[in-house]
DNA sequence: CTTGACCTTGACCCTGGGGGCAGGGTTTAG
DNA sequence: CTAAACCCTGCCCCCAGGGTCAAGGTCAAG
């Protein structure tokens, strides 16, 4: 199959594919005419990748679970790789929320304070 | 003063207060060979859009705070659009949050799901 | 006068995950 | 034969600057 078709079997765009191939996911064959051809279990990486970048994992940070599907199991997630990696992005996730939270607090504040002095003034 | 003096008076890198310039938020006077001149106000508003970007606002959104300043104001956040500005702020990191905490949920469950996975088989 | 230290200038490439466009080659259907 | 649909590479854009470069200005000491 071609890139195009790749690109709708698993629901992303061109220019998505050709962005994982310069992270190296993808190592496509050519065809003589230089069309880059793929193969059935590209359609699942491509979803994977999909999938965990949506999570907001990194392109980088997703070898992991290629590796782990390309070693013939059927889910990404099931190799010990795969578990370090999502649990260390829930911990990013945790401190995201925690420092979100508190930014929200440093606005609130400001905000009622510009408030009290306006009606003071 | 110069472009360092400014930069070491507001406590940023001379690379950001040229990149302020560039957005617009700061206009300095030229010597005859070429440098920036900036006067003491500049500092302040130097300061408050540092205060700014580090609230999570872009270069674009600290625009009212400092034509606030500018009107001559010793707050840059009591102008109306300053609390509207602030108020809009607070939305998008509560939308954040939201969004955070549904991921968070997620990532929780998949890992769960792949331990459960792993421990069967 | 010259050297050295320190300051400034503009200009270039880099970040992540692609979007958009240009300009061209290829293949397939009518 | 031609048009549509597909593919290729390559360049610029986002955001808030960071890093580095090559050049030139300024001021003091020697």
């Amino acid at each position: 199959m071609h890139i195009g078709d790749l690109a709708a079997a698993a629901g992303v765009t061109i220019k998505a594919v050709r962005y994982y191939e310069s992270q190296g996911l993808l190592k496509p064959r050519r065809e003589p005419n230089g069309y880059r051809t793929y193969s059935a279990e590209d359609v699942v990486v491509v979803r994977e990748v999909k999938a965990l970048l949506s999570l907001g994992l990194t392109a980088e940070q997703t070898y992991p679970f290629i590796e782990c599907l390309r070693a013939g199991n059927d889910r990404a997630d099931v190799c010990p790789a795969s578990l370090t990696a999502y649990r260390t992005r829930i911990a990013e996730v945790d401190r995201w929320i925690a420092e979100l939270t508190e930014l929200r607090a440093k606005l609130a504040d400001l905000l009622t304070d510009a408030e009290n002095w306006r009606t003071k003034v």
